[in-house]
DNA sequence: CTCCCCCCTTAACCAAGATCAAGTCGCCGC
DNA sequence: GCGGCGACTTGATCTTGGTTAAGGGGGGAG
């Protein structure tokens, strides 16, 4: 039940009525892969699949690629919902900001995801904020051309209320994980989750930094440490974001058998 | 960002293929409203608002009236979902289940509420497992006659859309708040959340037991004993089921100003 | 090369849940 | 009344994550 990377939609996203920080394009370094590209990641996306031609050019007529640099500010929660966005390339994350500064982070997305699709069709709000945490390559779609879409294509809605259902079950896992499992059998997950392998030796490399992840879960910064340190007598190292598991079996093993242990 | 008490749709929920925990209708001292009651609890659904006559009728007419005592498993997780349940009256817990057989509760249905409908637009399967806490009268809505509905009023599937996104906010505010929040903050936000008041003395009557309200804030029975107990000097007193809050409007500024200290 | 900043790690202390184990209270059947 | 059961509370102890503070180390700017 636990977050294996879905593809996620949902949730509000849209860059704020305030571009403030946009620092247009600064480093064209990391260079967008051409429109024909985009039109391929969009037509891929689950939200999307099946698409008809005509309807797809008609959606991207009404976006923009924009690239955005780590700690932008995509939108901040409240802010009017008139866009979503489809990552080509970077991260970015999904939020919450306590009275006292804090943020928690719902979500992260990553290449070939969209984010905030939802936001525009109930509050017209986004109820989140949004920041790019690695260098991204943005789709921003347009609220009106959005809707349109989703009015000539009702398999469309559909497949967008089955991708809302998916997205549901992987927020609803995630709420049992948090009851239910330690801290570090959270990381332990996230871990597993991030490599496809079921057995041996594996290398991943950590999407984000320990900040980020270490919020992901839920804990502190110093606590993934601690984490981690104790992990490593079930065969995993970590140097910098490169994460090594020895064996792959047994963390998921250990990390089943702890079961109970809750805390 | 916390939860209110939200108009939840989604989430899965059929009585299993093995109707064996029926009992039918042993306590007709809890007899649902009548047919014209039921009408109007589903009329009155957010994701059936403005539904057209017809279509409702023809929506219940493939639908039953059904009463359970608790303790009933509606049906577990993995079982086909073949209809989706409106509480008429009692309780429903949606839970997950551990490998030690840990369960921990998603969320918990009411009267006026309605859950599992998304289980029948995906994998067809229920996600998650559904126990009947209080006594209660359900109506069961057979899948066919839910798509039909679907497919005859696009108007619906749109309000669909959107209540699936605001039950998506919730899901994502629960999240936060598992990660932000002390328990004792968490427990002091439920309470709060089962009454309109915004200052003064409210008693509260905790819609179930200790046992449940310990899993849906994510803590043991003696936690919740024990941060009850602390609550006190916040002017919180627990007999029994209810529970008498001496001045709204301090215990939500505690819970606020508290802000910071993550446990 | 050096300084500084950012990211990360470590250590010591503390508060708070979890756990284990009794113990209380109310209710029901007998 | 008695016994038993279920829901709840309390207490002692243990574990663990938060908190605070300090330090290491790498990379970029100058």
């Amino acid at each position: 039940m636990s977050g294996g990377p879905v593809s996620c939609p949902c949730h509000p996203s849209c860059e704020g009525p305030t571009a403030d920080c946009d620092r247009t394009l600064t480093t064209p370094q990391r260079v967008f892969k051409g429109v024909r590209s985009a039109q391929e990641v969009v037509a891929a996306l689950p939200l999307f699949d099946g698409i008809l031609p005509d309807v797809l050019n008609r959606l991207l007529a009404d976006s923009a690629t924009i690239t955005r640099r780590r700690s932008t500010l995509l939108f901040g929660a409240g802010d009017e919902a008139d866009c979503f966005y489809i990552v080509l390339d970077g991260a970015v994350k999904l939020f919450a900001l306590a009275q006292d500064g804090r943020e928690s982070i719902v979500e992260i997305f990553g290449p070939g995801t969209s984010f905030a699709e939802a936001a525009m069709l109930s509050t017209g709000r986004f109820p989140l904020h949004a920041e790019v945490i690695e260098d991204a390559t943005l789709i921003r779609v347009g609220r009106r051309a959005f809707l349109y879409t989703l009015h000539s294509d009702h398999a469309l809605a559909y497949r967008m209320l089955a991708a809302l259902v998916k997205w549901n079950r992987r927020l609803a896992g995630e709420i049992s994980d948090l009851k239910e499992l330690t801290p570090w059998q959270r990381v332990a997950e996230f871990l597993l989750a991030q490599t496809p392998a079921t057995e041996g030796r594996v290398e991943v490399l950590l999407p984000f930094n320990k900040e980020v992840l270490a919020s992901r879960v839920g804990i502190r910064r110093e606590s993934l440490s601690r984490v981690l340190g104790r992990l490593r007598v079930l065969g995993v190292h970590t140097s910098g974001n490169a994460v090594q598991i020895d064996d792959v079996d047994l963390l998921r093993r250990a990390c089943f058998e702890a079961g109970s242990g809750r805390n």
